[in-house]
DNA sequence: CAAACTCCCTGTTAGC
DNA sequence: TGCTAACAGGGAGTTT
């Protein structure tokens, strides 16, 4: 599930490849895919723009195309569960799950494949009507722990619930929701204002500490301009069962917020803190 | 306002 | 072994 490493691996991916060149057509083979406009509005619009740009906001991909005499537009991606990009040759036959393509004006095209067809694609004038209600980015400086603190205060819900909430924080999901409660020890059902200051420290400290490794290991460029895949392997997310990388103890998965959440009962604390007292 | 639930989808997996 | 039913999950929308 793309959360926000994989989309950073993905906005690098696209922007070696994409940048600079003109989209010259789109085929649209499932038309959901398209949220907004219609998929008939969005192929004849999207024709004749270019890639000004590729970043990233939340889990959402950012891509900004300009075309002479034209409002600039913004074209945005969501993976969501299963959704992935690839730029190929336009000889290359479809693969199974393509749902969008992209034709590129140096012979290959961009194709959006999705199994789940959750995935979306927004041609908008202004990305903030898309992202308009995400919440502050993980890895910016922006995000102090002060600020972050103040933010949860505000919050009585499962720290774990609130970790997956856009609108506070964007791009965090479920698997690196899980891995960065257990690395900073934290409860996933403690409340997110019961949290102490440096309990939030911790916690902002390993979800970065987290993202960076993901990041790291999802997609790297060693300078050849091709992006090699790795593999992020988590310390509690889908290891029921298993003894904690800690302690020993069996891993538990509960559910919460209707997420499925896996956790060390053991050394994952329901209470503030306690090696701040025993240290 | 917030928490809880429903829906969209199909590959994977548990159960028989 | 083969089939079916349950499940997973991000986020928008709806209900409580």
């Amino acid at each position: 599930m793309p959360e926000l490493p994989e989309v950073e691996s993905t906005v690098q991916y696209l922007r070696e490849r994409m940048l600079g060149l003109r989209i010259t057509e789109a085929t649209v083979l499932w038309a959901r895919t398209i949220d907004r406009p219609s998929h008939a509005t969005f192929r004849k619009q999207i024709g004749g723009y270019s890639v000004h740009d590729v970043s990233r906001r939340g889990k959402y991909i950012v891509i900004e195309l300009a075309k002479r005499g034209q409002p600039q537009r913004f074209l945005l991606g969501h993976l969501r569960m299963s959704g992935s990009v690839d730029v190929i040759s336009q000889a290359a036959p479809l693969a199974k799950h393509d749902r969008v393509v992209l034709k590129l004006d140096n012979g290959k095209e961009l194709r959006f494949n999705d199994p789940r067809k959750f995935g979306r694609l927004y041609l908008v004038s202004s990305p903030q009507t898309v992202l308009g209600k995400l919440g502050l980015e993980p890895l910016e400086d922006s995000l102090s722990v002060e600020l972050l603190y103040e933010r949860l205060q505000r919050k009585r819900g499962a720290i774990k619930s609130i970790l997956l909430d856009q609108t506070i924080l964007a791009g965090v999901g479920n698997i690196y929701a899980d891995e960065c409660l257990w690395r900073s020890r934290v409860h996933p059902l403690r409340r997110a204002c019961s949290l102490s200051g440096s309990e939030v420290e911790r916690l902002l400290g390993e979800l970065r500490g987290t993202l960076q490794e993901a990041i790291k290991a999802n997609g790297t460029d060693f300078g050849d301009g091709v992006i090699h895949e790795g593999l992020y392997v988590p310390r509690v997310y889908g290891r029921d069962g298993e003894p904690c990388q800690r302690c020993q103890s069996p891993i538990k998965r509960i559910v919460v917020g209707q997420r499925g959440t896996h956790f060390c009962p053991n050394c994952q604390t329901r209470r503030k803190s306690r090696s701040l007292l025993s240290r």
